[in-house]
DNA sequence: ATATCATTAGAAAACAATTATCTTTTAAAT
DNA sequence: ATTTAAAAGATAATTGTTTTCTAATGATAT
């Protein structure tokens, strides 16, 4: 039993075919929005509907082992679960890449100035990447 | 001439009541939704169009003098531009707040890292709120 | 103040994104 | 192998956003 397939296991979700895919697409690719899962999938699984990889991307949320990126100007990504880290992204060409940063101190400064208790930080840093920065 | 009306003329935009009533909204509220806007709006202005909120919020960003704001499991909010600074999420009632956090120590480490040059950064902690905490 | 012109508001339609419904298929447990 | 609950796929329905078109209005010049 491959990883993939454990992965759905562990987490209680039945193994399809399809299900394998996204979760083997956004291992390959890190971050994918609904739209560019659903592309790389027809590829070698024409028949699938895009309502399925809604279903599914809504599903595995739900049981929490991946995770939507919002990003300005841009639709959503999604990726799977790993250690807490941020994102760059690129404003010339889209690009989106994962970067870890420490945010505890950031994190409890403003728990200690808004009393609230802060469960989860999401920090997305915009600019130029090498490439564009330089082109 | 009134503060609101001077932010849209210095914008180089035309002033009309309907603007005037999203600025004089957004000042009050500090961040509104689309709909929150909306439906503010109809209360004085009942025939305003749900287009002409999209449309002038676009040109609004566009301009550069209101920004979105975009928050997990929630439509994104606009406000107003104001010096740059955080966002601090509650996720069992929703409400947003700002917070002033120096990130410049970290957004230099990510430029260090990634070599990106950093233009923006958005920063959105999600939690619970002192009265959901409590509650 | 009035006339002019470009821009905007509003209403409706078009378009896009997401979710729900229904039937057939399939995974997995017995 | 049989059974059963869940999922896939197709489609419709819903929701969110943008476009189009016409009448109204704000800015500018007279
Ligand atoms: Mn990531
Ligand atoms: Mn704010
Ligand atoms: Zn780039
Ligand atoms: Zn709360």
């Amino acid at each position: 039993m491959n990883k993939f397939e454990q992965l759905l296991r562990v987490n209680h979700i039945k193994v399809t075919p399809q299900r394998l895919r996204i979760v083997e697409e956004l291992y390959g690719h890190v971050h994918m929005s609904i739209d560019e899962l659903y592309q790389a999938i027809k590829k070698k699984f024409p028949t699938i509907s895009l309502a399925t990889i809604y279903k599914n991307i809504n599903a595995m949320i739900e049981k929490g082992f991946i995770l939507e990126v919002q990003i300005p100007n841009q639709k959503s990504k999604y990726e799977l679960v790993k250690p807490s880290h941020s994102h760059v992204v690129c404003q010339t060409c889209g690009k989106v890449e994962d970067i870890t940063l420490d945010l505890d101190t950031i994190a409890h400064k403003a728990a200690n100035l808004t009393h609230y208790q802060i469960k989860e930080e999401a920090l997305v840093l915009s600019g130029l990447c090498p490439a564009c920065k330089a082109g």
